[in-house]
DNA sequence: CCAACCATGTAAGCTGTTACATGATTGA
DNA sequence: TCAATCATGTAACAGCTTACATGGTTGG
């Protein structure tokens, strides 16, 4: 999978990305952490402890997240500043067609944790991005649709490709609505 | 990603599966298959030789492929009778809301292939499992919305899953016209 | 003859998983 | 006290990727 579209230089996962970003949008321990991802509708991640503890150490060995006493008995993590830093890097890398192609529930994860930014103007950008990145990717699938290798294809194999187009116009739809409903930006400049 | 759902016993992978379908479908060299993904606008497998050859290897030591001189000079390879029921039981398992949540793909890719087991009974079944698998899936959601969690939700959040609900919806619609499309089984038992 | 394609492979590594193990705290 | 939940960890491995390496064939 590479890392999708990271563009960060710490070498950061998927994974540990997601839970900087739970962290950073309020402190939680491990444990707690683990929770989200299992009572989580969307199944991208294991609760498990083998996948999310070494995940939080190599953060905190990075010094994106730090351990400290919560109110309770426990510690809590929370982003540092470069913790914070990281996570908008990763979040203003724009989405291309084939980001979305290859890992389409990536963007809308994303898309999920960019009000962490609290910043209208990237959340448009990111959405322009994903707009056009999904029409990209749905001409590509309309022209292989039309070309050689779709006059080839079965009717399976014909339907399974209509699904994906289908899919891609419920994006788009997706994301007019989604400009539509967010707080208008104070778009100018 | 554990290997979905498989429910075959030979261990075979995802990877694996689709290699077998592709040469089950038309006897093709390894290179062969290289381009069928190089070329696909499915970015679901990597084209590179270090994924394809080692697992056309664990196929062929399996006995589920073999090599056979082609037509010009190189040879090709064929799926075996065992190979065909590997590929059949692969096929066969039914679609559960929880296979569709980890992997919608999947479930897709599985679809597209089908067609080589040229048993519309079969696809029926396995349409039927399809719409309830992801009926459940889309009531999950929605209850995740109405309740706690959704309510915890941030805007960005709530609009994700607003995009999961019409990916599902949209699901639905295609599994209709699915079966609309398909040459309407001799259904009577 | 040289570039482009056909064809097959290995080595190292990354990401994440399951399965196992441990112990503290809390509430019935 | 006993079960459930909180909490953190390790070991082994699965599955796939990138990068590298190699050689044959074909056509301009």
């Amino acid at each position: 999978m590479g890392r999708g579209a990271t563009g960060q230089e710490w070498g950061l996962t998927t994974l540990g990305l997601a839970l900087l970003a739970l962290v950073n949008a309020q402190p939680r321990s491990g444990y707690a952490l683990r929770k989200v991802f299992e009572d989580s509708p969307v199944g991208r991640f294991s609760s498990s402890p083998g996948s999310i503890y070494p995940a939080l150490k190599k953060l905190e060995s990075l010094g994106l997240v730090e351990s400290r006493p919560g109110p309770g008995v426990g510690s809590e993590l929370h982003a540092t500043r470069s913790g914070r830093r990281a996570l908008l890097a990763w979040l203003a890398v724009p989405v291309t067609a084939t980001d979305y192609d290859r890992d389409p529930d990536l963007c809308f994860l994303r898309f999920a944790f960019l009000d962490a930014a609290a910043d209208s103007d990237l959340t448009l950008r990111y959405l322009e991005s994903f707009q056009s990145a999904v029409k990209e990717s749905l001409s590509r699938l309309r022209a292989f649709l039309r070309g050689s290798e779709g006059a080839a294809l079965t009717l399976h194999g014909r339907l399974a490709v209509e699904h994906g187009i289908a899919a891609r116009e419920a994006a788009l739809r997706w994301a007019r609505h989604a400009l539509e409903t967010l707080p208008t930006a104070a778009s100018g400049k």
